[in-house]
RNA sequence: UAAGCAGGGCGGGUGAUCGCGGUCCGGAGCAUUCCGGACUGAGGAAAGUCCGGGCUUCACAGGGCAGGAUGCCGGAUAACGUCCGGUGGAGGUGACUCCCAGGCCAGUGCAACAGAAAUAUACCGCCAGCGGCGCACGCAGGUGUGCCGCGGGUAAGGGUGAAAAGGCAGUGUAAGAGACUACCGUCUUCAUGGUAACAUGGAGAGCCAUGUAAACCCCAUCCGAAGCAAGACCGAAACGAGGACCAUGGGCUUGCCCGGCCCGUUCUCAGGUGGGUCGCUGGAGGCUGUCGGUAACGGCAGUCCAAGAUAGAUGAUCAUCCAAGACAGAACCCGGCUUACAGCCCUGCUUAUUUU
RNA sequence: GCGAUAGUAGUACAGUUGGUAGUACGCCACCUUGCCAAGGUGGAGGUCGCGAGUUCGAGCCUCGUCUAUCGCU
């Protein structure tokens, strides 16, 4: 899967996109006209040290990699960790992930 | 057996499926990249960033001042605020542990409250002398005693305080006082042992004097600054400089021509942005043996190669075993210190109890 | 990666040569008023972020540690 690597990517997704949360994530979506979808994890200072910032992080990017097909194409999407997220295992995060991409509607 | 002390080690394992970073090999491809295979992929603290060094760039004739750091002695080391071995002090029955442990007779500052007095004094007290008044004895001179006053001698005793001009016992005295004596302490000096810190012993000084230097300061030793986002190299686009080209194509200067300027095409150069490559892991390296040393450590020989990401790679699911998995994630590299940590194992030693 | 600053009452802050921790607002009680506000009087409330050390004695000095905020690249 292709990545969000500059911080500008990051910041046009705030400002341009829409953004839905639950009780663990909260996601960005903007179009970014392209073939494909792009996606950027965000887990900040406040969710823990550096071992559970890193154990976040890989449940997202394991979520969406086993998922990857069935978005709509065409997006950049940004996942937030909130400071709950750190408590849960993979298949909590699964479904919250999962939740938030029907809420959105850009599931297939 | 119980309690404890010191040192060292480990820090979940195995298998299956899906997935990630690196190196090498093979194939496709030849700017890039894709596919397959093999090997490999976080720590004892990777942490805090508290010290020290390597490396890199900049600065620098030499010296001093300022500033900072360290501080018993000897050794180890590339270096250190680290380590090892001693000395002194403190704690523990003991094994053993802990200590920023130089200098307040170079100078300056501070010591609240209480207390008479805080680095110098005399409040109460003690003591004799002189003067006055009273009482007792006495014929009287006078003697004894009490109170008051005067100028003196004292630092034993009193209470305050963290701390009151060595302690304690005796001699001595009007009362006292290192005034004198013994012991202990302090200081000076000599001898012996030790590389030294220092220890032991002898002799002397009657003892001019508190604490605080994690107060200023003094003395000795050391220190140039910044950091791999250091730094080196390659270098799109755009901008800039110079040259060449022109069917003289367009615009401006103009009534027109010449001339000049800008745009155009192309070449060279400079700076070095986006980006890329190197730095980047073979090193004050690990392990084993041996030799020197009490040890820290060092010499020699053999053997091994063990992450290198670049928005940042170790994950997910399932099965299974057990003691049911703590603290925690490399970012240029080393040596330490400090802090966090479920539990397990090994070795040596101490104390107590019991048995032989 | 390299640094800097701060932590004191519920809140915002003082606290100098180390010597009994204070100010304002807020809180509570009382007075005032028919009632409320304002005003007046009195009172409570602090492990000085935490742990060691130096000192007779630390909010203050030294060391370690935690948290928060900020800066440079």
């Amino acid at each position: 899967m292709e990545s969000l690597k500059k911080n500008a990517d990051f910041k046009n997704c705030y400002q341009n996109g829409k953004s839905y949360v639950n009780r663990h994530l909260v996601m960005y979506v903007c179009g970014n006209g392209k073939d494909g979808n792009r996606f950027g994890i965000s887990v900040s200072k406040k969710v823990g040290n550096s071992v559970v910032r890193h154990r976040t992080t890989r449940l997202i990017r394991e979520a969406v990699r086993l998922h990857e097909t069935e978005f709509l194409p065409g997006h950049d999407i940004v996942f937030v960790a909130r400071v709950r997220a750190k408590e849960i295992g993979y298949f909590r995060m699964e479904n919250a992930l999962l939740h938030l991409i029907k809420k959105a509607g850009i599931r297939k």
